[in-house]
DNA sequence: CGGCAGATACGCT
DNA sequence: GCGTATCTGCCGT
């Protein structure tokens, strides 16, 4: 991983998680590269009671645990995967919900992967973008981002920060209130407004 | 379209 | 047992 995205995900993850706004994140498979543009993100910080690793580190979540710069992929609803990229020091459980992207590449594939035709319904929701991604298992969860697998790769435009909304999570009964959820302003690929 | 039930299995109490 | 960082389809408007 490169120092500069390195010491980017060493933060906080209510620092990273707006941050990763503009951000395209990739997945290598042996028939091609997926892409997509990260358009809406969640925060969630060791001590927030609405995150996996409130309680201290599991099995389960012994990921968001490691240094910045890995994968934590969990299952919910008996159904879905969901993508974070872990952030912040070794130790500390943390990390941002990748919510949804915009299709940039190997749009095929995913259109395959999630059994639609309709581009604005490939990846606006996590359940969603992983099984764009074509992640149907936690294997990955632990995994360094590497190009071999999954990584990330700056924007070509830095994002601005009037390009930002933030609003409260998604899905969650505590910490409700938390304004920790952040999406790019009029983009037609965020899960909801 | 908006709201809601149902699906479905795993981690933690 | 119970609750879950969700999605889809089906119903009514």
């Amino acid at each position: 991983m490169k120092a500069e995205l390195y010491k980017l995900l060493k933060q906080d993850s209510r620092v990273v998680a707006p941050l990763l706004l503009g951000w395209k994140i990739v997945r290598n498979t042996p028939q091609g590269k997926i892409k997509l543009k990260i358009v809406e993100t969640e925060a969630y910080h060791q001590t927030d009671p609405a995150s996996h690793s409130f309680r201290g580190p599991t099995n389960r979540t012994a990921a968001m645990f490691e240094t910045g710069g890995r994968l934590y992929v969990y299952f919910t609803y008996g159904m879905h995967y969901c993508i974070n990229i872990v952030t912040g020091p070794k130790g500390v459980g943390e990390g941002v919900l990748i919510r949804a992207g915009e299709p940039l590449s190997g749009i095929e594939m995913m259109k395959k992967n999630r059994r639609t035709e309709d581009i604005l319904n490939i990846a606006n929701g996590p359940g969603k973008l992983a099984q764009a991604l074509g992640i149907a298992s936690t294997e990955l969860s632990g995994e360094p981002l590497n190009e071999l697998t999954i990584y990330l790769v700056a924007p070509d435009v830095k994002i601005q920060e009037a390009d930002i909304v933030v609003s409260p999570r998604i899905g969650i009964k505590k910490a409700a209130d938390e304004p920790l959820r952040f999406y790019l302003k009029k983009n037609k690929y965020i899960s909801r407004t």
